[in-house]
RNA sequence: GCGAAAGUAGCUCAGGGGUAGAGCACCACCUUGCCAAGGUGGGGGUCGCGGGUUCAAAUCCCGUCUUUCGCUCCA
């Protein structure tokens, strides 16, 4: 685990091993950048899915969930702007290695003919000043004609083309107008492929009737279109957030690193509607509050950093992210978008509706202003799993592989342990397990000597082991095993409930925001 | 998408034309009993998949899928 690369391999590996993360249909060979999670994954993913809910929703009383559909009307995404942004036909050249947009190439191509055009008009208007050749002009005129002609059928059928989504003919026409890389002169091209960042499906049984739909990209704009239903069934007031977690869709180019980017993945948003001209101030306050729930899960402020956009998207007026230094360096892990009222106002556009706060301070509508704070899901789970993979070497010269999870988000919170299969310590042991597992969610093992069974815990995160001896039948009590310091104490069986849950509450660790 | 490397048991990997291997993990029984690796026995792999060459392919060739890294793209 000396180098980054080394321990990435050993967080994947371990991931599987462990039952956390399985590549989707592995018995077919897999699914590119697809991934499920398995049984302890599950719990972890659930465990973040819900300390986010609780700082954000339920901590906050102007703060109200949301679960929009994976499924929008279509114009949605003419509204948001992603049909435009993210639809190109592309093509590579084989030789140069470099990628262009089929359509540029093919309108480069044409305004090269234009230039033509212009040279033959220039050369013809100075000829003609002095001497009138009515031949000469006619074969110019003709020439110049027929450019023109070509030019007309040449967009006239990209335009059809692009249409009717031929690409074929597309890359047909790259090759009949001979059109090579502007760089190499290479005329070696790949098919020309269509790079939509959007999954498209079909609502509707029968294909005559069906409707295009795509699988929403992000999701916010399930948060956007119910703005007026939460504002006005819940009685809401500016400033105030919806927020939401579910799976988003992108058909990602190159998708990679695990589940750092995935084709389907799993976003938790809150959208923060705020009155326009006081974006700068919530800007900061999020950027602040968001930062101190990681920083909560006491995972090292070094590990964070703020990276402002200076580029900023078609929506945004200001744009930062929280980074996480995973073992691959520094990534984006949040992102907090100042999104302006672009959103509401283009959906205001093309709904023909109001999507309008009344204001009784300022005693007027307007359209607010959205301060987004977007965190992937997955992100935060290859985030927490990493940052918390340890190899230890003890004292004793063995080593242990140890899962330092938050213990608020650990799959199990303590595993009950019978210190032998015998003289009655796995009944009570099991009355111990069937008693906890009200409060937490517990796991029962017998199997083993006692030392392999805590190994075995401290691989999957569990903070707690409450291993049954045989004065525990006497006295009532057993001994709790720390899983990062190892260390054992006796405690009472009545007090275990209470001493667990001051360790694992999400309570105890939100208050240290 | 391009380039490079890789894919053999749950995990890590060895083997490189002639009967499928190791360590750990797993299962059963015995033993020990508070920090892994004691004993005995056992289960599990058409060597990613599909073609080809060969008497014979995990091994050589071609294709394909998947993964990692670099580039590119995106935000």
């Amino acid at each position: 685990m000396n180098n980054p690369q080394d321990l990435f391999k050993k967080v994947i590996s371990h991931a599987k091993e462990y039952g956390f993360v399985f590549q989707s249909s592995e018995i077919y060979d897999g699914l590119s950048a697809v991934y499920d999670y398995g049984q302890n994954g599950a719990e972890l993913k659930k465990n973040i899915r819900d300390y986010w809910w609780k700082a954000m929703v339920q901590m906050n009383s102007n703060i109200v969930g949301l679960d929009a559909a994976i499924f929008m009307h279509p114009t949605t995404w003419k509204a948001s702007g992603h049909i435009d942004a993210f639809n190109d036909p592309l093509i590579d050249n084989k030789d140069s290695k470099k990628r262009y947009r089929a359509d540029v190439l093919v309108e480069d191509y044409c305004a090269k003919i234009e230039q033509k055009i212009e040279k033959e008009v220039k050369k013809a208007k100075k000829r003609f000043g002095d001497a009138f050749d009515k031949a000469e002009f006619m074969a110019t005129n003709a020439r110049v004609l027929g450019y023109y002609k070509k030019i007309n059928s040449i967009l006239k059928r990209l335009g059809k083309s692009l249409e009717n989504e031929d690409l074929a003919d597309v890359k047909a026409l790259i090759e009949e107008l001979e059109i090579a890389d502007p760089i190499s002169g290479s005329r070696n091209w790949t098919d020309v492929k269509q790079f939509n960042l959007m999954f498209g499906t079909k609502l509707g049984a029968s294909a005559e009737s069906a409707m295009d739909l795509y699988l929403r990209p992000e999701t916010a704009q399930g948060i956007f279109v119910n703005f007026l239903n939460v504002q006005k069934t819940g009685r809401m007031k500016i400033p105030f957030g919806i927020a939401q977690t579910g799976k988003a869709f992108r058909n990602e180019i190159v998708a990679r690193q695990f589940i750092f980017r995935m084709r389907e993945f799993e976003q938790m948003e809150m959208q923060f509607f705020i009155k326009p001209g006081t974006q700068k101030k919530w800007y900061e306050h999020w950027k602040e509050a968001r930062l101190k729930w990681h920083l909560s899960l006491g995972m090292g402020a070094d590990n964070y950093r703020f990276h402002d956009h200076e580029k900023l998207a078609h929506y945004a007026d200001a744009a930062a992210d929280i980074e996480f230094k995973f073992p691959f360096g520094f990534k984006e892990l949040e992102g907090i978008h100042s999104r302006t009222d672009f959103d509401l106002s283009q959906h205001e556009k093309y709904a023909g509706k109001k999507l309008q706060f009344f204001d009784p301070e300022e005693n007027k509508n307007y359209v607010p202003y959205v301060l987004e704070t977007s965190i992937g899901l997955d992100r935060m789970f290859l985030a927490v799993f990493s940052n918390s993979l340890k190899e230890e070497t003890l004292e004793n010269n063995s080593s242990r592989t140890l899962l330092k999870l938050p213990a608020v988000l650990a799959p199990y919170k303590a595993a009950v342990l019978p210190l032998v299969k015998k003289d009655g310590l796995p009944e009570l042991a099991k009355n111990i397990f069937k008693e906890l597992r009200w409060d937490f969610s517990v796991i029962y093992d017998e199997k083993d000597a006692v030392g392999r069974r805590y190994r075995r815990q401290d691989a999957i995160g569990t903070p707690f082991c409450i291993t049954v001896d045989h004065k525990s039948i006497e006295d009532k009590t057993v001994t709790l095993r720390q899983r990062d310091s190892m260390e054992q104490t006796r405690v009472k069986i009545n007090d275990l409930s209470k001493i667990i849950n001051k360790e694992v509450a999400a309570k105890h660790w939100l208050k240290r925001l």
